[in-house]
DNA sequence: TATTGTTATACTCTATAACTATA
DNA sequence: TATAGTTATAGAGTATAACAATA
């Protein structure tokens, strides 16, 4: 969990003592791998400071809403749309199920799987929760209007081949 | 460290025996913050195959690119340009030291101060890494032609105001 | 007093391997 | 045999707190 003064630390105007300010260079600074990598850690940072009084990460917030809107999905399914190992899925369902967001019960159809479903309470975490990471996205896509959000939608959708 | 199985199963197109194939609802397909963290795992996914046969992550190598043209930076300064925390950076570097790419020396004109520059050894590495973590990049770019490129390396840079 | 960096430590995330149970 | 999920475990990464050296 990164704490407030990590946040001031990150977007504090650096100015070190020493005269010769180090730069980023352009070979850098233009590059894609860097700006795409920035671009993801502000978001993150951005989404923890906005839900620091929610006990939630980005990726938890992000399983509830594909629960809210694909109920019941199994674990094994969860891991294929979030590209996760099955194991790593289950410490993510074990966190939210703790939390009594979420439950887990054995597929009728299939007594192998499990398939996952929000709880009442997780529904009205996910609505209290919601505000919050509305604000954190909104932060985040402050510098670009409409149309600029719209591009960069069709660049990234382009580039994952989604 | 990511394995091959796992890469393997993040690009297989996966179909689960049973009939109902879940979908991502578009609401979360659209969604920015859902691409932006799809697209950046992709890149660090496809970094870690090109180099697996080179001991680096990518963010050593981003590290080693920034000491290529900016010699001499401060620990501190290497965490301001990377978004991190100090002793994080004292994490890395110890990694890069341990593996003989960088040097610290402490910095006659304020010794609190370390300098870190890259060794002989480190340069020959970096040489060697490059032509994978250009593969890499290729990979991840590949679905975008230049013009697009471009546009994307726009919005980015206004995404983070730099 | 403030800053640079280190160390000790702890927690989160992520994966591997071995397992159980189902199909 | 193959798949779904769990558990035990280990490693990477990241942070907090306390500290030493220097400004």
């Amino acid at each position: 969990m990164i704490l407030d003064c990590c946040i001031v630390h990150y977007y504090r105007l650096a100015t070190p003592e020493h005269a010769v300010q180090p730069r980023i260079p352009t070979s850098i600074r233009r590059h894609l791998p860097y700006l795409l990598a920035r671009a993801y850690q502000r978001q993150q940072r951005l989404f923890e400071a906005h839900t620091r009084d929610f006990d939630i990460t980005g990726r938890d917030y992000g399983l509830l809403l594909m629960l809210e809107s694909n109920p019941g999905l199994w674990q094994s399914e969860i891991a294929d749309l979030m590209g996760l190992d099955r194991t790593t899925v289950t410490y993510l369902v074990d966190g939210l199920q703790k939390r009594g967001w979420v439950a887990r019960e054995p597929d009728p159809a299939d007594r192998r799987a499990h398939v996952v479903t929000m709880t009442a309470d997780g529904r009205t975490a996910l609505e209290s929760i919601r505000p919050a990471a509305a604000a954190a996205i909104d932060e985040v896509l402050a510098p670009l209007d409409e149309t600029e959000r719209d591009q960069l939608r069709a660049l990234l959708t382009r580039l994952l081949g989604h």
